[in-house]
RNA sequence: UGAGGCGUCGUCUAAGGGUAGGACGUCAGCCUUUGGAGCUGAUUAUCUAGGUUCGAAUCCUAGCGCCUCAGCCA
């Protein structure tokens, strides 16, 4: 045995290496990670700190998981801070009820910001201050134009624009007008303050920004105490330089604004000039991720609300049951870079398995019961037989007591009357393993007389085969699993699925077109073994050979229902699609 | 056709002048009282064309393609 002080081990599903691992040949493993150690290194820093800046008109979705991980992932492994800083400079789009909801989404994640929480918005005294500075180096101007006017005097991609007749105003005019503006003496939209950098710039954004904008509208923290409000290129630098971050990361589409943001900070008197990095943002295929369509979704009713299963929320991957782990790992697998991407939703799958592989408790239940009556069990017999939750490793989670009876459901799926070459379970007289009973044969087929339905199997077990084989050496090649029918409880399973039934919902029609019909098939009546009755809300089982589930907020005593989290994999039913495609 | 950015297996991501590697997916096999898990193996990539070099995914030149930007959104 090796002794654990000398070998440190690193979690794989987090980015904490054990203390003092992180020697010189251990490898950053992404270029944003490769500027802080060489920033570190080189001594432009002493210590790290970046933040997570989400604004508050709107649930966090799997994208942001991507964000958080980096910003808070990386505060962790170089022993920095990372803070919470909502982006609040919009007061008509922003509300309290999205901040509540981002804490616990971050929280539940596995981060933690301290006493770190701030808002941009407790920023506007500072702010306003910094535009004044601005206005008196004859760097800012109030221009009268109509929103109309700027857009068209921007000039285009090709062109050049043309400086506003307010340009030249001088600092004392400009402060003047700046003041009258917070004072609330001028209408919504009349005026802006702009930043005067230059209009002829190759790039629009460097065009006389605006840096201030008149808006009467209730602000979720600063109520009514401003009429004016500072646009985005103003604020975020400037909040990043007061609360010292050191690296301001950010997606690509900031890119063009950097040179705003390095121009702001370069103009006023701030403590410091954070580095600003972007990295390309998480795109899933089978998913929608801008905010718009998410809120479409929910507004429009086609989903049961943010905490949805089948949305990529955060809210509702975990009512989904979807493990914080997993999607940390699935953050890390996916990689941070600069190139537009697409990650398939195989490899978040293939993340949920192999987390719940290992934590899940196996137990039995029957989606779409057929009824199993054994000819030659006595009726009124009852048999506990034990079944191990974790058989690859028994002791790791224990046993419970399953009940066996006369009367079983199998699966419908499990059982075929003219069943085609490699299907092994059962058939009219086929034999199968019963998981942890006996082996099965199927003596006959009742069916409807009327519809042709087949309603239940007459059956018949060996019982020589209790958790053993056969005396006379024969093999049956499937296992099945079952529920005892007078045990059994009814349960709602609700079969989550890939909300959408393209890779790239919206590309050849509207998103909403592309929508999957059978995204969530809903269960009425599936069984559930006994030992479920004691199940609460958010655990997680695996139930054998169909998926791994969680038990949701709907259930009541009685009736749980189950979310689906991911199927298991299923080469059945590739085998069956080829033989279908020959 | 302005500016900024990006082009490596089907997908995501390494290699930063010296063996193009890993993961997911796919395919084949082994194993299995979960058609799960696990184990083996296979498959397939440097946008193009020149150049520098003993040697180029990497450096240079010229193309091509894709993304972002013309909110008083962030």
């Amino acid at each position: 045995m090796s002794d654990p002080k000398s070998a440190p081990k690193t979690d794989p599903r987090t980015d904490a290496p054990a203390a003092g691992e992180a020697g010189p040949e251990q490898k950053p493993r992404d270029f944003i990670r490769e500027v802080i150690e060489e920033d570190l290194r080189s001594g432009k820093h002493a210590r790290v700190a970046t933040r997570f800046p989400p604004e508050p008109n709107g649930y966090l979705h799997i994208g942001h998981a991507k964000s958080i991980c980096l910003n808070f992932g990386i505060a962790r492994q170089y022993g920095g801070t990372c803070n919470l800083r909502y982006d609040d400079t919009n007061p008509s789009k922003e509300d309290v009820e999205y901040v509540d909801a981002i804490e616990a989404d971050v929280r539940w994640l596995g981060f933690d910001w301290d006493d770190r929480k701030y808002y941009a918005s407790n920023y506007f005294g500072p702010l306003y201050q910094f535009a004044e500075e601005l206005i008196q180096k004859g760097l800012a101007y109030v221009d009268d134009q109509s929103a109309e006017e700027i857009r068209v005097n921007r000039g285009t991609l090709t062109q050049p624009g043309k400086p506003s007749p307010h340009r030249d105003r001088t600092p004392a005019e400009n402060l003047d007008l700046f003041r009258r503006m917070r004072a609330g003496e001028f209408p919504d939209g009349s005026r802006v303050l702009r930043a005067k950098i230059d209009m002829a710039s190759p790039n629009i954004v460097m065009r006389d920004p605006t840096l201030y904008r008149i808006r009467r509208a209730h602000h979720h923290r600063t109520g009514d105490a401003w009429c004016i409000y500072p646009m985005y290129d103003f604020t975020h630098c400037i909040s990043d330089a007061l609360e010292g971050i050191t690296h301001s990361i950010c997606t690509l589409e900031f890119e063009i604004n950097r040179p705003l943001y390095d121009w702001v900070l370069d103009h006023v008197s701030v403590p410091c000039h954070p580095r600003q990095i972007e990295f390309a943002r998480l795109n899933l295929t089978y998913t929608v991720m801008s905010k718009r369509k998410l809120l479409q979704l929910v507004q429009d009713g086609l989903v049961r609300g943010w905490d949805d299963p089948r949305m990529p929320t955060l809210a509702g991957l975990r009512r989904r049951g979807v493990t914080a782990e997993a999607l940390r790992l699935f953050c890390e697998r996916i990689g941070v870079a600069k190139r537009d991407s697409q990650v398939e939703v195989e490899l978040f799958e293939h993340c949920l398995r192999e987390d719940l592989n290992t934590r899940a408790r196996r137990v039995m239940a029957v989606l779409r019961p057929l009824k199993v009556v054994i000819e030659n069990y006595p009726e009124g017999q009852v048999e506990e037989l034990d079944a191990a939750y974790f058989p690859d490793d028994p002791p790791k989670m224990g046993y419970r007591k399953v009940p066996f009876s006369r009367e079983l459901y199998i699966e419908r799926d499990d059982f075929m009357e003219e069943p085609p070459k490699k299907f092994f379970r059962l058939a009219p007289g086929r034999e199968v393993r019963l998981r942890w009973a006996y082996l099965l044969k199927c003596e006959r087929v009742v069916k409807d007389p009327a519809t042709g339905e087949i309603v239940e199997l007459r059956c018949s077990i060996d019982p020589h085969t209790l958790n053993q084989n056969p005396a006379d050496g024969r093999k049956v090649k499937g296992t099945i699993h079952w529920v005892s029918a007078a045990h059994a409880l009814e349960a709602e399973v609700r079969l989550v699925d890939r909300l959408f039934k393209v890779e790239r919902p919206g590309e050849e029609r509207d998103f909403l077109q592309d929508l999957n019909p059978a995204s969530m098939e809903v269960l009425p009546a599936a069984r559930v073994e006994r030992s479920l009755s004691e199940a609460a809300a958010g655990e997680r089982f695996q139930f054998e050979r169909v998926g791994f589930f969680a038990m949701d907020a709907d259930s009541r005593p009685g009736k749980p229902v189950f979310n689906r989290i991911v199927s298991l994999k299923d080469s059945w039913a590739r085998i069956a699609k080829a033989e279908a495609g020959k």
